[in-house]
DNA sequence: ATAATAAAAGATAATTTTATCTTTTATTTA
DNA sequence: TAAATAAAAGATAAAATTATCTTTTATTAT
């Protein structure tokens, strides 16, 4: 579904959520351990969000990664897919046609087109804030 | 959403359904030119579908590929799925982890779950034969 | 039997994605 | 100002995916 980028952008942000909510900076080893990822690997990505204004990074020490406790309610998953893997998966066509179209459809898109669009709202409507509420709450988990 | 592969798969698939409708078999020049796809990689992949029996092949002169009319309407884009991409995109956990789990969810597990299984009811409810007749009736395209 | 046809199988190559390592820049604290 | 900290930037490497090319096998027609 989403690239392996994408999985680890979005699971950085729901942890750097829930530290923030906490007050509390986080760094990129940090980051690593919380979410299981390669280090290096996801430090590239938190370059990409940062620079999208997804998150917030600040060098030196007692610096790390944060987002803005007032920014967190706005913050949709559709903006973390699209920084990070593009609006393909939710706008293109399900065979791979370069753009999907609704004169030239091809043989699923009536079919795939309301899947598409389902996962379109919903990431459109799933708020950072309310993913990092779960895991604060215990309900749900970053790692296994 | 699928890979590259996983997307020639199922327009071969719908074309040589089309073809077989006309009693016709197809080679492998045939389909990549009516599916615009590269020949030599199309042709490893129906190498696949051929094992995993969801397509017909037969050697030599006149030989080609063939899906038998019987066949056609439970053969269903679930199995072509299946059989390149695995099902990890209906049963695989959103952010990556191993498995999805309802006991230890990750955060947006509820709600990927609902989107996913949409995905998988329209993939194992839909026939290749319903595919190829809006092929054959104009209202659909396998290239453009 | 021989030649022609077409897919299968195997080997190789190009590209993209994933991952790591090194150097530089910014910031803080001593 | 110097040392320490932490991210940014750049270079490189490994792995997976996509793509191509060559050889072999099966089948048909002559
Ligand atoms: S044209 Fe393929 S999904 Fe719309
Ligand atoms: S655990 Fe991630 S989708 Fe179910």
């Amino acid at each position: 579904m989403f690239s392996k980028a994408c999985e680890y952008a979005i699971r950085s942000t729901i942890y750097i959520a829930e530290q923030s909510n906490l007050d509390k900076r986080v760094s990129i080893t940090d980051i690593a351990k919380a979410i299981d990822s390669p280090e290096a690997f996801t430090a590239k990505i938190l370059q990409q969000l940062s620079k999208n204004q997804i998150i917030d990074s600040i060098k030196g020490p007692n610096g790390g990664f944060s987002i803005e406790k007032k920014n967190m309610r706005n913050l949709k998953l559709s903006q973390i897919v699209l920084a990070i893997d593009g609006d393909s998966i939710y706008k293109g066509c399900g065979l791979g046609f370069k753009e999907c179209s609704e004169k030239q459809p091809c043989p699923v898109h009536n079919k795939f087109k309301i899947v598409r669009d389902e996962l379109k709202y919903m990431l459109e409507n799933t708020t950072i804030l309310e993913l990092s509420l779960g895991l604060k709450e215990g309900l749900t988990f970053l790692h296994r």
